[in-house]
DNA sequence: AAAAAATTTAAACAAATGATTAAAATTATA
DNA sequence: TATAATTTTAATCATTTGTTTAAATTTTTT
């Protein structure tokens, strides 16, 4: 009988077992219904041993959210912050980039958004991140493309193309029938498509 | 006894009472994290009375859960299927109508895509909708408009539109010094402006 | 090789929680 | 009004579940 279902996790020190094993469980059942058994399960391990290393389910929750938090937001921040370029540019990058990003880690933009829901405290140590945002070369870009522009919306727009078909996943996917592509074609289509989206929408007064 | 025209919570039945209290708690915390007490309490109501009118909190939540998705979905539908004018103002209909939608039940995307996520079977009874969708009037209207489009990135683009903000809510509101706008205001803009962005992205080859 | 330290295990505990029960209170019926 | 049916209540049950404990095992140190 195999219990955890990563063999090449064998060399792994138990520590790490643990974590990547409630990473998994964590994302796919979210912080309440997932039992330190079932980590247990998922790594192979002792259920003891999650309290040996981690002391509570509550703390290797928070270890992993913090850890997903910044895989979410603090790698977006950077595309946003970084130099020269066209926004043009910058706006194909960030498509590309962001989303295949999420192409390897489809359940996280739910399981973040969720525990931001459940608990906004999660969020406050994001927030020092987004405040450069308002002052970011793009920023500046956008506004010399089009002055009533605003620069919030225009964040919604490029996150919620990106983002939102990962949390629709799981009803696309049911859908596989109707629909003409499966989601990672789909999602490899708005690489391409999403930067023209975006080009025009800026361009709407 | 008939019923007075003015209702109150007062007034309202025990049964009708708890399933309020059991949305608007599974809302603010999802199935698992709910416990029957939670429901209680919120109801101002004996714990025993769920499972006097309900049989089980399962069961309570199954019946929450197939309104939600109704709302969420099925309310969707029919602004896609109506008849005549142009696709311009049924884009117009669709942003405002369902904007204002959430704006009521701003928990609602978060709630129902959770569940999907968690138990996918849970769409399986809106797939039929949806079928209809590739056969409507609107379909073939985009495709007139633009023969490259596809209709399945056309409603992935007006959903995350219309609905991501509601997902990222609370880290929004969060963020509320930094922006320039509260959330309702900044999401009373973006009825006026979807349906311009639309229109810019359905033009895009 | 012996002792000490670290890790792993099986078993158990204590609190939380969904559900039930039987009696009390209320409402409807005759 | 008296009786029956329905609804509500407080108490309790049985299971689940996060955590602890103490012994067993393995690894490291001397």
């Amino acid at each position: 009988m195999e219990k955890g279902k990563y063999i090449q996790q064998k060399d792994l020190s138990t520590e790490q077992k643990i974590k990547d094993a409630a990473a998994i469980v964590f994302q796919k059942k979210g912080f309440a219904a997932t039992r330190t058994r079932d980590i247990a399960e998922e790594a192979g391990l002792n259920l003891a041993l999650i309290n040996y290393y981690y002391r509570s389910k509550k703390n290797l929750f928070d270890i992993i959210m913090e850890e997903k938090l910044s895989t979410f937001f603090r790698t977006f921040i950077p595309f946003i912050l970084s130099e020269g370029k066209t926004p043009e540019e910058k706006i194909k990058r960030i498509s590309k980039d962001y989303i295949s990003l999420l192409l390897e880690n489809p359940d996280l933009p739910l399981f973040v958004l969720n525990a931001i829901h459940t608990n906004p405290e999660h969020f406050t140590k994001i927030v020092y991140g987004a405040e450069q945002i308002q002052h970011s070369p793009l920023v500046a870009q956008l506004k010399k493309l089009n002055p009533k522009a605003k620069f919030e919306q225009f964040f919604l727009n490029i996150m919620a193309l990106c983002v939102f078909p990962f949390i629709m996943k799981p009803a696309i996917s049911h859908l596989s029938d109707i629909l003409s592509k499966d989601f990672e074609n789909l999602m490899k289509e708005r690489i391409e498509m999403i930067p023209k989206w975006m080009d025009a929408m800026i361009k709407v007064k």
